[in-house]
Parts: structure tokens; C-alpha cells; sequence
DNA sequence: ACCTGTCAAGTCTGG
DNA sequence: CCAGACTTGACAGGT
């Protein structure tokens, strides 16, 4: 099985390399041209951009094939105040030259929308924002020229007392969604309320990828240990929706989240690094029926703790435990 | 250069 | 019905 590790975001060894620099509302209003403040939040954007590029260069000299892209690459971009502005067509061109980049090189990008992002909520502003939320994130893929296989992944959402309840109402939802916005979600499990399995259920339901997060499944879960739900969840990344734009003779791996938790007393918390045992007994687990899986390292130390991680995996491959490492940040595991 | 309170947004709990 | 927690990188304003 082919693994291949991506972190989120942003570098803690690049330096001065920040995608998600922003411009708070409150100095936007202060200012008394509004104009000259759009023009600055359009320079913001294209700094994050072209620091969004210069990561994807690391990540390339570092064989890091699997990113996710920060939310905040337009500051304000979904700002009730600020609906009138659209700056994509001043950005087209750093827009077009990351996703050429990642197209040329072959990588595997994705968004996480923030938890304010529900489509699950009984509240029909809120809707609207998520949609609108997702909507944008969906322009920021087209402005890259990515296909459908570059998606947002997101969580089912809030239970508001009843989950089935909250469940349905989200896949009645859901199926409000534009098809562009359809055929670019994976749905994650969460640490408190929608847990593997039934975030599996709405998947199979809807026909959606499941991301599956193995810290979160520790900490919420009905008793099941996580490799018993991979057969179904796996089978979810066969879905119509899931291998759109997949082209022939390639493939859309699953993708699976991990990170450690930060202190017995606070096993919520994400970690530092990744600790290497717990997630290889996991892969060895998954790898007899599985080709290839993509993990993303969720670590306070981003790609410092996947550096981290590819250096234990070494000495475990050198002490024979059925790894071979593929090169920085790939290994192949034996069942 | 460094520190601290604040940030647009949602949901849940407890009072 | 409302305040605070949750969680996180970065701003903003201070020293």
C-alpha cells in the first residue's frame, strides 16, 4: 500500500511564508477610502497566493504530493459588507498560476470550509452563508483550473438534539446544492458530535467521499475499532461523485486524517508531531485491501512534524517492520 | 522585538 | 435568553 503524506496549510520551516494573511474589518472600516482598502485586501490575496506557490515549491523539493489549501486566501471574501466586491478576475492570473503548478506536478490540494460552514443548521441564514461559504471555495478551485478531484471536505455539522433529525435535514440540503458544489465535498468525521460511523451512513447516502479522522474516531466513536469501518468507508471513494474528473487509468486514494493527541489530560488537543506506532498499526491493518491511502497530518508543527514522522518511519523501516521508504514523504507498507 | 486582547461567521452548555 | 467555551493563526495596539 502506497502512503503519502500532505499537512495543512501553512510551514513551520519555510519562514515569512504566511498564505493567510488578512486585514481585520474593523481597520477595513477605518479606513476612508474603500477603494484603496479593496485594493489592499486584493494585495493581501495575491501575497497569500504567491506564498501559497512558494509552499507548493517546498512541498514539491520535498516530495510532499498532498496539501491542503487555507481558507483564507481572499481575506474578507464572504464578509456580509463586502458582497459587492469580487476580486477574482484582478487575481485570475496567480489563481491560474498555482493551479497550473499543482496540475503540472501532480498534486492532490483540497480546502477545509471552517465550522461555520453547516449545512445540517435549521436556520436558513445560516444555510445561506455555508452555501455561499462552499460556493467560494468552489470559485477559488475553478480560478486554479483544478477538476472535481480538488474538493472541500467538511463536517456534517450540529445535532441540535436530534441527530437523525439533523442528519436528514443536511442531506435534504445537500441535495439543494448545485451540482458543481456537489461533486467537490468529502464529509469528515468529528470529535464531539457526528462520529465515524455515522458520518459513513450520510456518505453512503449521499454518495460522498469519507475523510476519515482517526484521532477524532478515538475520541468519538461507538465501541468499533477504526480499521473495522475502512471496507465501507474505502468503498465510498468509488462513488460517481467521488472519481469525477478521475482520468482513466489514475485514481482519487482515500484520504485519511491523523495527529496526536496533546496530553492524557487533554486528548482532544492536537499534538506537536505524530506519533508513529498508533498510525502504522493502523495502516498495516487497512493495507492488505487497500492500493493506496493519503494522509493528511493535522500537527501543531505542520510539515516540521511530517519531516519528523518520515524520520521515525526510517528507523522503523531500517528495523524491518514491513516499510520501505518511497522517498521524503512516501513509504510503501506490507500488510 | 515582544506581549496581549480581539477577530465576521456557529453550536452547545449552563445559568 | 444570554454569556462563555470551544480553537486557531494572525492582526492591532500597546510596551
Amino acid at each position: 500500500m502506497i502512503v503519502r503524506f500532505g499537512y495543512v496549510a501553512m510551514s513551520t520551516v519555510i519562514p515569512d511564508c504566511s498564505p493567510s494573511k488578512t486585514m481585520t474589518m474593523a481597520s477595513f472600516k477605518k479606513l476612508d477610502d474603500r477603494e484603496a482598502g479593496l485594493r489592499r485586501l486584493a494585495a493581501i490575496s495575491r501575497t497569500n497566493l504567491h506564498n501559497t506557490l512558494r509552499l507548493l515549491k517546498h512541498n514539491v523539493g520535498s516530495d510532499i504530493k498532498v496539501y491542503r489549501l487555507t481558507s483564507k486566501l481572499i481575506p474578507l471574501a464572504t464578509h456580509p459588507d463586502l458582497l459587492d466586491w469580487n476580486p477574482f478576475a484582478e487575481l485570475a492570473g496567480e489563481f491560474a498560476e498555482v493551479g497550473d503548478y499543482v496540475k503540472k506536478h501532480g498534486l492532490r490540494v483540497s480546502f477545509h470550509p471552517d465550522h461555520f460552514t453547516v449545512l445540517s443548521t435549521p436556520r436558513p441564514e445560516v444555510l445561506v452563508n455555508s452555501v455561499r461559504d462552499l460556493q467560494h471555495h468552489v470559485d477559488m478551485l475553478k480560478a486554479m483550473g483544478l477538476p472535481a478531484t480538488a474538493k472541500s471536505n467538511i463536517h456534517i455539522g450540529g445535532a441540535y438534539g436530534d441527530k437523525p433529525v439533523a442528519a436528514a435535514r443536511f442531506c435534504e440540503h445537500f441535495t439543494l446544492l448545485k451540482p458543481e458544489l456537489q461533486e467537490r465535498l468529502t464529509l469528515e468525521n468529528d470529535d464531539k458530535t457526528f462520529n465515524a460511523s455515522e458520518t459513513l451512513e450520510v456518505s453512503r447516502r449521499l454518495g460522498l467521499p469519507m475523510v476519515l479522522d482517526i484521532h477524532h474516531q478515538w475520541v468519538n466513536n461507538e465501541g468499533e475499532l477504526p480499521w473495522e469501518l475502512w471496507p465501507e468507508i474505502q468503498k465510498t471513494w468509488q462513488s460517481p461523485l467521488a472519481v469525477k474528473d478521475v482520468l482513466p487509468g489514475e485514481s482519487l486514494p482515500p484520504k485519511i486524517h491523523v495527529s496526536s493527541p496533546r496530553s492524557p489530560s487533554d486528548p482532544r488537543s492536537h499534538a506537536d508531531g505524530v506519533e508513529p506506532v498508533p498510525l502504522l498499526a493502523f495502516l498495516k491493518r487497512i493495507a492488505a485491501d487497500t492500493p493506496a491511502v493519503d494522509v493528511m497530518i493535522e500537527a501543531k508543527a505542520k510539515d516540521g512534524a511530517l519531516f519528523g514522522l518520515m524520520e521515525a518511519l526510517k528507523e522503523l523501516a531500517e528495523a524491518g517492520s514491513g516499510i520501505t521508504v518511497l522517498d521524503g514523504a512516501s513509504v510503501n507498507i506490507e500488510p
